[in-house]
Order: C-alpha cells, then structure tokens, then sequence
DNA sequence: GAGATTATGAATACGCAA
DNA sequence: TTGCGTATTCATAATCTC
C-alpha cells in the first residue's frame, strides 16, 4: 500500500496550519536542536520545507552541535547518511582522539567561543590551574559536547561549567543553563516570549452556553483563578513547568468554554504528526527535558477525570492542530454512580466520592476489603469520623467500590477496560493472567481522552492513515482511531510484551482491520536502515505515536523513581530517536 | 515456575495559617 | 515567606499457593 504520499498528503498543508495563524513570536532561542547561531536544522520544519538536499542538512545537524564540516562530512561517508546514531558515535570518538590532552583545541572554533568565555568568566575561577589544566581540558570539552547533545549551544555549555566548575554534574550544569536563559526571557516583553500560547479572549459560545455557564461556576468562575490558569498556561513558570489548574489542556469536550491558540516552533511541525504521552506528575526537571527533545512543545496536561470516572493526569506533547476535536460517541458515563448503577444501593453518605483515583497496576487486598468490612460492621450506622477518614483514605487509595452491605471491593480488569474505553473482553483470555490485565491495563491509554486529541486527523485523512505505534501496549492508540472511525492503513506497532501483542493482534482480526499490521518487540530494532525500508513500503507515516514507560517515574514506585534516566523511562530517548530519524527520513524523501 | 497475594513510603503540589 | 497538613500517584519486591 503504497499510496499514502499522494495526494492525501498534498492535502496537508503543514506550513500554514492554522495554528500559525495568530501570533509572529520568534522562535525559541534554546530549542534543542538548535545550532548556536539559532539556524533551524536537521528534521525541523525550515529543514523539511526547504529545498536543500538531507545531506547538507544532516551535515549542518551536526555542525550545529559543534562538530567541524570536515569531521561531519567523513563521519556520514564511513556510516551513510540514515545512521544518525552511528555517525554521532563516530564524531564523539573522533572529537575524543582530536582532543586529546596533547591537542587542546576546541571542538569547532567557528562555533565554540571557549577561550573567548574563558577570558570573560575566569577572571575569580580557579577551575584552570596548570597542574589540571590537561586533564579539566579535556573533561570540560567532553561535557561540553554532552550538553551540546542535549541541545545546548557550546557557547552556553562552556558559560555553565565555567561558572559551575569542571566537577559540576549535569544536572547543575543544565539548571544552570536553564536559570540564564529564564533571566533573559524575563527582559523580554511578554510578546517576545518564545513558544507561547496564546488564549483567544473570546470564549466560544457552545450549546448556548449552558456548557459554558456550568463550567464556570464549576471550575473557573473565580477571576483569579481563571487569570491564574491562563497566565499558567500561557507563561509556564520561569523555572520548570507548571500543570494547570484545572488541567484540562486546550479544552474537554464537556465545557469547551475557550479557543485556544498555539504556534509550534518551526522544528516541531511535521511530517509526520506526533503524539508523546507520560505521567503528569513526574519528578522534578522530567518534563523540561522531555520538551527540550521534543522541539520544545509545551506539553498539554489533561487529567482523564473529565473524559470518563477516573482520575488519569497525563502530559501530552504533540503537533497536532487543536481546533475542532471532538469526542468520542457515545460519552462515557462521568461518575462512579453512572458507571457503576448497582453501587448506587450499597454507597454510604458519607462516602462523596464521585470520580475514581487513577487506575493503576495493582489492586487492593483481600485483607484490607475484609478488614474495611469488619470496621464498618461492629460500628452499626454512621461510623465516627475518624474511622469514616481512614476508610475513605483507603477507598481513594485503591479506588474501591461499594458492592454489598458494608462490602467493598477492586475493581473487576472489564470494569477497568470500561472506564479506560476499551471494548469489553479487550485484554481477556488468549493467554494473558489477571495480573497482568491489571497491569497492560493500568499502564495504558485513557482511549476517549486521547481520541478526543486524535479527532482533528479524521477530516484531514479520509482515506486513512499509516501509524508508527511505539510502546503500543494494549493498543490504546488504535483502539482510539478505530473508534474514531480513521482508516488504518498500515500500523507499525512496537510492544515488548508479548501477551500484549497478542492483544493488540487480536483485536485487529475480530474487528476486521483491511490494513497490515506489523509488529515489532523491541524500539531498538527500529534503526535508520528499518525505518527507511519501511517508510519505502507503506508511503510515510503520518502519525507516530506512543507513551514511553512512566515506571521510573510514577509516584506509586517506591523503588525505582529514578527518572527519565531510569532503567525503564530512559526509552524515552528511544521515542524521540525513532521520532526524528522518521523526520528525516521522510524529509529526505519529500 | 507461573500466577496470586501481600506489604512496602516518598516525592510532589497545594491550600492555609502564622 | 515559611511551615504544616492534606491529597495523589500508568509500581515493585517478597512471599505464598498450586
């Protein structure tokens, strides 16, 4: 199927979204492929809409991030043009020999003002006295090429480890960074912020303004609140992001009250479009770094509770336009008494719960349900507050439900699929133990909310769509395009667990998918050389999406919290390789 | 050995009063 | 501004059972 390119494609008009519409801010200064004099690069939108063939924009990439043309230029020749991984590994190694101790030269002089920064900033530093003067030398410009890899420009890299000193980690080095380019955001007018988004003044009146009238009353009838949550939105904070209050992103289909407005940076818009999903509440700094690779996207911060009757709060960076979504249909019931009718007799008073917490990998004991029982059962009638508290924290903790006199109870996995808009029956049997349904389903896509930002695609691609699925799980993001009623065409699907690709194979037979379905296990087997082949075969992708694993970084891990660095999260990296090498490829192609 | 069961806090954000 | 209380969280390791 090879027609994807055609003229469905042509119909796209990506450099005229009307998200551009609005505003003419300039770009961002820290985008993280940026070169240090601000040039749009490899896969970024200048890139892709220009006429300059990928090697000289794949050349340019890397001298962005400081190498000399000539190393660049021999780097691709040993490794070919697709293996942008090979080709970095290869000029770190060549940058490692040509600085050497015996060599200090820096690592491009047209762009790294290393001496230049030294003469401004070492004046009090001790950091370069001769005894250590080799050796700092040469771990400064190693880190220096680290943070030029993470999309610092060497300039700033050098500034940080000059003022942090040669022994400063990362993380210092990058806060540092960061703090230097909020203090000069902060000179600039508001107009001259970078990447903003821009709330239009005018709430749309939808349904005559009952939606709108309740929504305000509900959640945002406070001025301040409101200024509070369109300043958040609009201006972030100045040190890492914010999530909104309430965190509703650009809009929920029940209280659509306003229109907003955004204007990607030029590098984030495709082809293809992307969908990057995580956990909102992360440890500090992730979602910094995850916007810093993803072409410094402001993510939108969406708490499933007003798709559906459990809480879900989820980041969500993406290029998509964000005008006319629309919901999935029918609407899902919103509270645990919709969902859950039969509950409705046993549920006390004094239990005001009407959304669910969210839904996670494991499920409550049968001790700790039989133990509520017993409290709840020698009491006879309205418990004392303090037990009322702690079995409500209880109940909040496992989101359990009342199912009998004084019985409570986990949820059943259909119960979950349900709420999480799955078919019934979606993760049962064909081999899979209810732990793990629990856990393919804990881990998953909330489907309405994420079709509710899928739903702009369906009018721009009538003859359907070709997805790269990264991180697939259950299927989530085909689930959620089926029900959008998208063609798939072809889905690339890549998912490590097995059961899970049993899954998601099986739902594409029983509900008599017409494209292909090729699946994969594991994201590294997806290099340049793969990606090209199969971005030959099918015509491009026009959607890549995916959620990379939260393990790491879930507040419910008492273990691991490691991070974005952490053994599992750090395939977030992986997303973002596959992500720009299909950029480039595609490019490349156009 | 697979699946089920059980026990295991801390990081983060936010509201509010001092 | 600071300190304190409250609320929430796509989980993991150890152990048990069959």
């Amino acid at each position: 199927n090879g027609d994807a390119s055609g003229e469905e494609d042509d119909k796209i008009d990506w450099d005229t979204d009307d998200e551009l519409e609005i505003q003419n801010f300039p770009l961002s200064s820290h985008s993280s492929l940026s070169n240090p004099g601000g040039e749009a690069i490899l896969g970024d939108g200048e890139a892709s809409s220009s006429t300059g063939s990928c090697h000289s924009k794949l050349i340019q990439h890397f001298v962005g991030m400081g190498f000399p043309e000539q190393m660049v230029a021999k780097a691709i020749e040993e490794n070919g043009e697709s293996n942008t991984e090979s080709i970095l590994e290869t000029l770190l190694t060549y940058s490692a020999l040509e600085n050497s101790p015996q060599r200090q030269q820096p690592v491009n002089a047209n762009h790294c003002s290393l001496e230049s920064d030294e003469n401004e900033f070492s004046n009090t530093d001790s950091w370069s006295e001769d005894e250590e003067n080799t050796d700092s030398s040469f771990n400064k410009e190693k880190t220096v090429l680290s943070l030029a890899n993470m999309g610092y420009t060497l300039e700033e890299a050098s500034k940080a480890i000059d003022k942090c000193g040669p022994n400063a980690s990362i993380a210092e080095l990058t806060d540092f960074i960061f703090a230097t380019q909020m203090s000069t955001a902060r000179d600039a007018s508001p107009q001259q912020l970078p990447n903003e988004i821009k709330p239009k003044p005018e709430p749309i009146d939808y349904d005559n303004g009952m939606h709108k009238r309740k929504f305000f009353e509900s959640e945002l009838c406070d001025s301040k609140k409101r200024r509070e949550y369109e300043e958040s939105i609009m201006y972030g904070d100045n040190e890492t992001i914010r999530i909104p209050k309430p965190m509703i992103g650009y809009g929920i289909p029940t209280e659509p009250c306003r229109v907003f407005h955004r204007r990607l940076p030029d590098s984030a818009i495709g082809p293809p479009y992307f969908y990057y999903e995580n956990v909102a509440l992360t440890p500090k700094g992730v979602w910094d770094t995850i916007k810093r690779f993803l072409y410094d996207i402001e993510p939108e911060f969406v708490d499933s509770k007003y798709f559906c009757a459990a809480a879900r709060k989820r980041g969500y960076v993406h290029n998509l336009p964000i005008v006319n979504r629309f919901p999935l249909l029918p609407l899902p019931p919103h509270t645990i008494s919709e969902a859950f009718p039969l509950t409705r007799r046993w549920w006390p008073t004094w239990d005001t719960r009407t959304k669910l917490n969210c839904l996670q990998t494991s499920i409550a004991t049968a001790k700790l349900t039989d133990r509520i029982r017993k409290i709840v059962e020698d009491l006879k009638g309205e418990p004392p507050l303090k037990v009322q508290k702690y079995v409500l924290d209880e109940c909040r903790k496992w989101n359990l439900v009342w199912v009998g006199k004084n019985k409570v109870a986990p949820l059943e996995p259909d119960e979950v699929e349900m709420l999480l808009g799955f078919p019934k029956n979606h993760t049962r049997g064909g081999g899979i133990s209810r732990t793990d349904r629990y856990k393919s389903l804990g881990n998953s896509f909330q489907v309405d909310t994420v079709a509710y930002h899928l739903s702009v695609l369906k009018d721009m691609y009538p003859g359907g769509i070709n997805v790269l699925s990264l991180f697939s799980g259950i299927g989530g993001a085909e689930v959620a395009l089926h029900r959008l009623g998208i063609t798939l065409k072809n889905v690339v699907s890549v998912e490590k667990s097995e059961v899970n690709r049993n899954i998601v194979r099986s739902w594409w037979e029983q509900t008599n998918q017409r494209g292909n379905l090729i699946d994969f296990a594991f994201v590294q087997q997806l290099n340049g050389d793969r990606l090209e082949h199969l971005i030959d075969s099918i015509g491009g992708f026009d959607l890549v999406i995916g959620g990379s694993p939260c393990n790491n970084l879930a507040g419910s891990n008492r273990y691991t919290r490691d991070g974005l660095e952490g053994k599992e999260s750090a395939l977030f990296y992986d997303y973002f390789r596959i992500l720009d090498l299909v950029k480039c490829i595609m490019d490349k192609q156009r």
